[in-house]
DNA sequence: CGTATCTCCTGCAAGC
DNA sequence: TGCTTGCAGGAGATAC
């Protein structure tokens, strides 16, 4: 599920719920999660009022006074704004409840992650293994362009789809957004890194950058179970050009979409307009 | 350091 | 209908 846009949807829907209100519980129904989930948590965040929702890369970060609880959606990961008295639903993993309302926590896969880090998220060096922030983001530097883009990939001989879902390179670009970014930019996904133009990384640049605020502005892509903490389904799904769409016409040329496997990944794209 | 591969887990759809 | 198989949006660990 989650890339970039959907962590940021769900930042923006958290956000005016939550934002000054006091945890006044927390529930750890399963600590089976990537990595286990240590009682820490729930002792370090318990009476804490939130001070800013944010994000960093596809994390997700409630800020307290002294410290931050960091969310991971890993791939099925989502959180839902509900009533204390609303039935538990399977794979409902954590609750943090509030005066009027609690969220919980829902991963199926249990590919999410949680840690209770002391300090602010602004600070933290934790995340000094992550790349650059592709788009505008409140919280954290995010200066992405195409002399950032060309020094990055001067030395990678991978092709280029996969080292764009590189973390340490470009954040929050998972396989769909890589997919759809590179069909606007007209380039082949097999296309080593190293060997693109600097005339075609303009144009990728350009691409990341407008397929992630599509995106945003389009409450993420649905495509099986995303859903918004307000319960809403995103809906840039109906924009993908390539994602999904092996054997369908080409929305620029009508050649059909084609399909392979990149490390261990579904590639779509176009042949004729992805040289 | 860069690269390739494997892995965690459940749900669902396709194929037989 | 019911079984098996493969695949799904992430990314850390490991081996070379």
């Amino acid at each position: 599920m989650p890339e970039l846009p959907e962590v940021e949807t769900t930042r923006r829907a958290l956000l005016p719920h939550i934002l000054g209100q006091k945890i006044t519980n927390i529930n750890l129904y399963n600590p089976n999660l990537r990595w286990k989930v240590d009682g820490t948590v729930i002792k370090q965040a318990y009476q804490q009022t939130i001070c800013d929702v944010q994000r960093r890369a596809k994390y997700l970060i409630f800020q307290a006074s002294n410290g931050f609880l960091l969310s991971h959606l890993g791939m099925s990961g989502h959180w839902k704004l509900t009533d204390k008295s609303a039935e538990r639903l399977k794979h409902d993993h954590l609750q943090i409840d509030f005066d009027d309302f609690c969220l919980r926590y829902n991963d199926s896969r249990r590919f999410g992650s949680f840690q209770w880090i002391e300090g602010q998220a602004t600070n933290h060096t934790g995340f000094s293994h992550l790349g650059i922030e592709p788009i505008e983001n409140p919280n954290f530097p995010y200066d992405f362009d195409i002399d950032f883009l060309k020094k990055a990939l001067k030395n990678r001989k991978t092709p280029i789809k996969p080292t764009l879902m590189n973390q340490k390179i470009i954040v929050g670009v998972g396989n769909i957004y890589a997919n759809e970014a590179l069909f606007l930019a007209g380039i082949n996904p097999k296309k080593l890194a190293h060997r693109i133009s600097k005339a075609k990384l303009e144009k990728l640049v350009e691409a990341i950058i407008c397929v992630l605020n599509q995106a945003v502005k389009a409450g993420g892509t649905t495509l099986k179970d995303f859903i918004n903490p307000n319960n809403k389904t995103g809906y840039f799904q109906l924009s993908l050009n390539v994602y999904g769409r092996e054997k369908e016409p080409c929305h620029k040329c009508q050649q059909s979409i084609q399909k392979i496997i990149q490390a261990q990944r579904a590639t779509f794209y176009c042949p004729t307009c992805q040289k």
